[in-house]
DNA sequence: ACCAACCGCTTGGCATATCAAGCGTCGCAC
DNA sequence: GTGCGACGCTTGATATGCCAAGCGGTTGGT
């Protein structure tokens, strides 16, 4: 019954921290993007503030990350029951360049990829 | 060219008015839903104020208006144009489940694989 | 050894979001 | 008419979002 995990702004800043690393951008680099100034940045992936909404989709235009899942991550949109989208795996798996063991690779991937992505929002 | 119709905060005001007087709602009934005060909704109904996406949120829940909804209307999120390209690069360039660093080495793989497929139908 | 360039972070201050309290108006019952 | 309740709105005051400037640490070149 942690009441600090699961505080929405921290859940939000370490998503969006993540996103960031993955793209190899630093704070700065993030802050050119979106016009969003460093220092603020910094302070939101920690947690310590709640972004507005244009500052919350200059992030996701620049992290290529949907604003819809941004705002789930921020708590603030209920997770709508998505189980999964389909398009990649149904693409790989009807790809007649692959073989089959190729296309089970692939899939095996993404799938991790996906997890991993999921499980981030501790 | 008028600057002030097209005011993000007062599209999404007059969206939100209307829809509360579509539900027959008087601003302190929509404030009680809303947990947020009656002036303040008033305000943010006539533009004078770009409201935090925990007060859209309730806002939207309260009026029975999907967040999406709101958010759109606030100019925020475009009218996501879908690509609907059915190749598997284009669904794994457009999957939002996936950071962009995990696309490139996806992709990367993917060509790596059809590029040693048709080396090998020689 | 130094310095230049980058990193993430802290701080103080201005701008904006949000609220509690109060104002004037309108309909309606008595 | 007059009181009463509900309406939408104005107005300070407080909290929060956001930025310019600057700090100490690290890395790499000379």
């Amino acid at each position: 019954m942690q009441t600090a995990d699961d505080d929405p702004r921290r859940v939000l800043g370490g998503f969006i921290r993540t996103q960031r690393q993955m793209a190899n951008l630093s704070l700065r680099q993030l802050s050119a993007l979106t016009e969003v100034s460093n220092p603020y940045l910094s302070q939101v992936e920690r947690g310590l503030h709640e972004p507005s909404v244009r500052v919350l989709k200059s992030i996701a235009d620049a992290l290529n990350v949907s604003a819809e899942t941004l705002f789930e991550r921020a708590g603030l949109v209920e997770a709508t029951g998505k189980p999964a989208d389909p398009t990649t795996e149904a693409a790989i798996r009807s790809d007649e360049r692959l073989t089959q063991a190729q296309r089970r690779a692939l899939l095996s991937v993404y799938r991790s990829y996906v997890e991993a992505n999921v499980r981030e929002e501790s």
